[in-house]
Formats: C-alpha cells, structure tokens, sequence
DNA sequence: CTGTTAGCGCCTTCAG
DNA sequence: CTGAAGGCGCTAACAG
C-alpha cells in the first residue's frame, strides 16, 4: 500500500514500473500490441499502489466523457424513477455514468441543467420530461450532444424524440368503458401549460368522437400528476350533475387519488364509479381495487432513450432527427365495470 | 452565431476579443481585479460566440469536480425515490452535480460504482443504501473523497455515518400497539443478509422485552422491502396459529402488500388486523385505510449526508467521522386499532 | 491590471 | 514494441 495516494499518477506508475507513461497508459487501456511482460509489470504496480486513472484528464484528451445526462420532472413519480432505474441500469452495462437533473418545482431548472451538462461535455442528454419548452435544448446539437426528449413540439434538427402514443392509449381505454356502457367519461389531464397535456385531451376528445359520445366539456378537467390532485378533482367531479360513472386519468397517481377519494367517500369502485389509470406503475396492481391502466413500458422507453443517445455513429450525430414510438396496452384489472345506472 | 462551435475554447474566445487567455478567464469567473471594459468585451463575445467553458478541464486543473457520487439500493422504492429528489435539489442549490448509481438487483454494481467515482474524482460519495458491505469503500478516503454511509457495522476513518433510529421508532410502533391491547405481534423485516436487518430485528426484540411481552420466533419473518413479498407474508403468516392481530413491517412496501392482501382475503384493517409500516413514504397517505407507519424525514436524511460531503474544510477531511442520527416520528392513521378478540 | 508561461493527468502521433 | 514530446482546455503563478 502506498502512501500519498491522493497524487499518485500515470508518470508515478511509470517510474515505479520503471518504462514510459505511453507504456503504462496502452497496458492499462489493453491495447494489444504491449509486451506481456511489462504489462504484467505495470498491473502489478497498479494493484500494489491503489491507483484509479483520473477520468477527467481521460475525457479531456479523447473528447468522450462517457456520461450521459438524465433530465426527468420529478422522481416523486413512480413512473419516473422507474424510467430513471431502467435508465441507469442500461448505461452501467455499457460503461456510462448518468448525470441525474430532477426538475420538480424550481423552474430554470432544466435551463441550468443543461448548460452544467454541456459545459461538462456530457456524451449525450435524455430530457425525458413533460412539457419541454426549453430553448436551451436547440444549443446542444450544436455542441455534438444528441438529445432525446419526449414527444416535443420542437422539431429541431439533431433531436430525437421519443414519443408515448397516447392517441392509441386513450382510445384503447375509451373503448373499453364504452363497452361497458358508460356514456358519462370524465377525464383527468395534466398541468394545462404541458405541451404533453394537449395531446392528450386532444386524443380523448378523438376517441369519444370515434365511438359516437360528444366528450362533455365540463368533464375534462386538469390535473397535477399527483395523489392529491386526484383526491380533489374526485371532490368537484361528484359535484356535477349527471355524475360521471367513469373517470379516465392522465396518470397513475391521479387514478390513485381519485381511489383513495372514493374510498373516502363511500363509492363503490367500480359499482358505482370505474376508474382507468395511465402508466402502469408497479403500485397500480395493488390499489384496492387494482387498477386498470393503460401500460407504458419504461423498459421500452428507457431503451429508446438510450440507443438514441449511445454508442452512436459519431459522423451522424447532427443530421437526422429520429422519432420513435412507444406503444401501450390496455390492463384490465378490477376498478371498471359495467355500468350500473 | 458561430460555426464550428463544437471547438470553441479559451483560447479562441481570447482572440475574438483580443485579450489574452487569462483575462478571459478571470472575466468569467468574475474575479474582481478585472478591468470592466475588457471583462464587458469578453462576455459580449462570449455570448454571441456560445461558448461553454470545458468543466473537465477546469476540474482537472482545480482539482474540485463538483460532482457528487450518489449510490441507493433501488430507485423503485419510493422511499429512495424521495431521498434522491431530495439529495439532487440540494445539490444543484449548490451548484453541484449528482452522478448517480442505483445497485438494484446487480451484484457488483456497487463496487464498479464506487470504482468510476473514484476514477471521475468526485468531491464525495453519499452511499444511502441498505446493507453497505463493500471493502472498496474504505478506498475512499484515501483519496481524499468524504463518503456517508448508512449505519453500516465498518468503522473507518474518514467515513461519515448516517443512521435511522430503528431503536426508537420501532419501539414507539410496538408500543402503540401494544397500548392497542395487542399481543400477538408479528414482525416482518428485511432480507437477512442486510445489516440493517439484524439491528432491526434486535430492535423489535428489545421493544417487546420492554413490554414485558417476550416476541413470538415464528412471528418474525424475512421480507423484501416490496410489495409482492408483503403479499407473499401475510399469507404464510395468516396460516399461524394463533393468528397475528398485528404486524410491524420494517418498509412501507411490505405493509402495503399486507394491505393489498388483506383486502384479497377479506380480512378487514384495522378490525381483523392492524399493520404498521415504517418510512411513510407518500403513498401511505393514500392507502385504504391509510396507513400508520412511522416517519423517518427524507429531507433530513439527504439533508445531513449532504452537508458531511459538500463544502467542507478540505484540511479536515480523512480525520474524523462523524455521525447522525435521524429521529423517527409514529404517524398515527387508520391501519391500527384496538385489538377486537 | 494584463499577458506570458507552466503545468493539471492523460493519450497519441512519431521516431527509434 | 517502446519512449519522447506535444497538446486537450483551463487556471494560477509570476512578470511586466
């Protein structure tokens, strides 16, 4: 063991190994053309001294600092931390680090985080984050940093979009509440300034159009992404008059909360009321009820994201903008039934 | 605008606005000395030009990253979840940057990531995870790295401890029940390789002792820290004779599996059963019933690993190691109540 | 107050 | 196959 660690670099090996710096770096980074011999040498060395090669100056000299930046809106979501987990867990296996940016609340955020992740060259940022309005993001392909974002009104060249489909998401839980002859459907919509919220309301207004029923203006409301939120607009919908027999909710925790208000209440889900989720959060199976939901899968996501950002062409980086597509699926669990006006 | 701003650097910038590379970069690290004219002509150019000072090498010559290593169990729990929301808000307050590294499931993922840490010559490591064994941490503080664990049984020099008051926060869960007249109390604890594990368990058996109630063997049981395995625990232990009238689960997960159990069986809570969980994490709130658990602050806990990493007297580093406690809090909901025998 | 210069730790031609 | 030398982009002494 050694002492002075802390300044212990390649010119220290290397005279400890008694050869050259360019020795002791091309064994280190196993490049084949070493003699075996020093090369044993130089790892010997290594082990002995508790040496770890200084990555900064690594990065600095071959322009790849093998981080990737990960931009989400708030980890308090399940289904974010699922999506960062999934995330992280496909970079390790590749040798990337992640560079973690939740935005939640403090707006400028996501500005901030993107300059630090430029300035520190990061190889590649995921924003993946409802409501990217950002102009920021457009500086980062000019810096030959791919960027990922979700769905993204921008179309800016050099970035890539993944997108959920919600258009078919709805639909597939629209249909299903229409087969159960619900015919007052309230839907739950996100923040009304999220670009993601838009969308969504739009695709809901589609597919009740698609099966006949005008969408009731007064039974789409927005939301927050939160339990609570879910809890209070249960609070007003039950107010309205006719009741909504069926709730149709953005996201996962306002489903939960719309539950939990329920259960307050004293309404039967899904006697008196169905409630349909979006996401697919792991909690989702054990609600009580469990909850059907429309599933979006943060693996296929994660994976998307990932691919889009790593190990790419580095030639092709600026030119096209790619968009994938993740699909979803309908989970019938127990919070909807038929209607029992 | 600028072309080629992919190999805009110092130097560059110091020509643009025919000044010497150090004026440059006294101008944007606004040091006073600088003469306002000149430091006004290099923002002016700095800003048309879109330049992004390198991190890397300003890291590599300061010798500070401003990187904060941050390493949990799995980001699935909310629990963690919160932590790091937390830990990343406090950070970025401080114009830090957090790498992060979930061990969920890998084994190993913890030592290649204290490894690259290392390597990247973060400022610090907060290792908030269960069950902390890895020999590579004592590596840390050689190089200089302030590190924070969990309770953790290693006592090193220059390791910082975090704990939770398992001793009196599963003491005041077992008194409540206690004073709910129950005494058949199961206890449902995590995965018996953790450390944590062990003190946890010893904490339940010091609580019961205290009552003067001697804990049942067959009564404690391993878990997962999940909700499937609280599921999974309710019915083995539902098949006991005499059956549990309470059961104190060392995660919220757990106990919400043995909430969502419950329910598949039809056993009523708190009526049939009362369930305590520990950490309340959100989602308790919102449970059916809503959950009693007992409180351990994320925000104090990130709050104190924090502040051991960031922004210390860089003299005092590989000295001491000090340690915090967290205090626990029984939140008082509606999982529990009088036993009904 | 400004410019010149010498590294920070590493990789990578280019000679030997 | 190995070593010497230059440079990645920036900061910090030290002169001017």
């Amino acid at each position: 063991m050694a002492t002075n660690i802390q300044k212990l670099n390649l010119r220290e090996i290397a005279k400890r190994a008694r050869v050259s710096t360019a020795t002791v770096s091309r064994a280190i980074n196993h490049i084949p053309t070493v003699n075996p011999f020093l090369a044993r040498r130089v790892w010997k060395v290594v082990k002995e001294s508790g040496y770890y090669p200084n990555t900064l100056a690594r990065a600095l000299v071959s322009g790849q600092s093998r981080i990737l930046g990960l931009i989400v809106s708030e980890l308090i979501n399940p289904f974010f931390a699922e999506l960062v987990q999934e995330f992280e867990s496909l970079a390790a296996q590749h040798g990337y680090e992640v560079l973690l940016r939740s935005t939640a609340g403090n707006p400028g955020s996501m500005e901030t985080g993107i300059r630090r992740m430029i300035e520190r060259r990061v190889d590649g940022v995921a924003v993946l984050s409802f409501g990217v309005g950002e102009q920021l993001i457009k500086d980062l392909p000019l810096h030959c940093v791919p960027v990922v974002v979700f769905e993204s009104v921008l179309h800016i060249p050099g970035i890539g979009t993944v997108r959920i489909d919600y258009q078919n998401g709805i639909r597939q839980a629209v249909q299903h509440l229409a087969a159960l002859r619900h015919n007052h459907i309230a839907f739950v919509a996100g923040p009304d300034q999220l670009g993601d919220t838009l969308i969504r309301k739009k695709a809901f207004q589609d597919a009740m159009a698609e099966i006949g029923s005008e969408a009731r203006q007064d039974l789409i409301v927005p939301g927050e992404h939160s339990v609570e939120s879910g809890m209070k607009v249960l609070l007003d919908l039950w107010c309205l008059r006719p009741k909504p027999t069926a709730v149709l909710c953005a996201d996962d925790l306002a489903a939960m909360g719309v539950l939990a208000q329920a259960y307050e209440l004293g309404i039967n889900v899904p006697n008196d009321l169905s409630v349909v989720g979006f996401n697919d959060i792991r909690a989702a199976q054990f609600t009580a009820p469990p909850l059907t939901t429309v599933r979006v899968s943060t693996s296929d996501l994660a994976l998307q994201a990932f691919q889009m950002l790593a190990d790419r062409d580095m030639t092709s980086i600026p030119s096209e903008n790619a968009a994938f597509v993740v699909k979803t699926d309908l989970i019938l669990r127990r919070s909807t039934g038929l209607q029992s006006g």
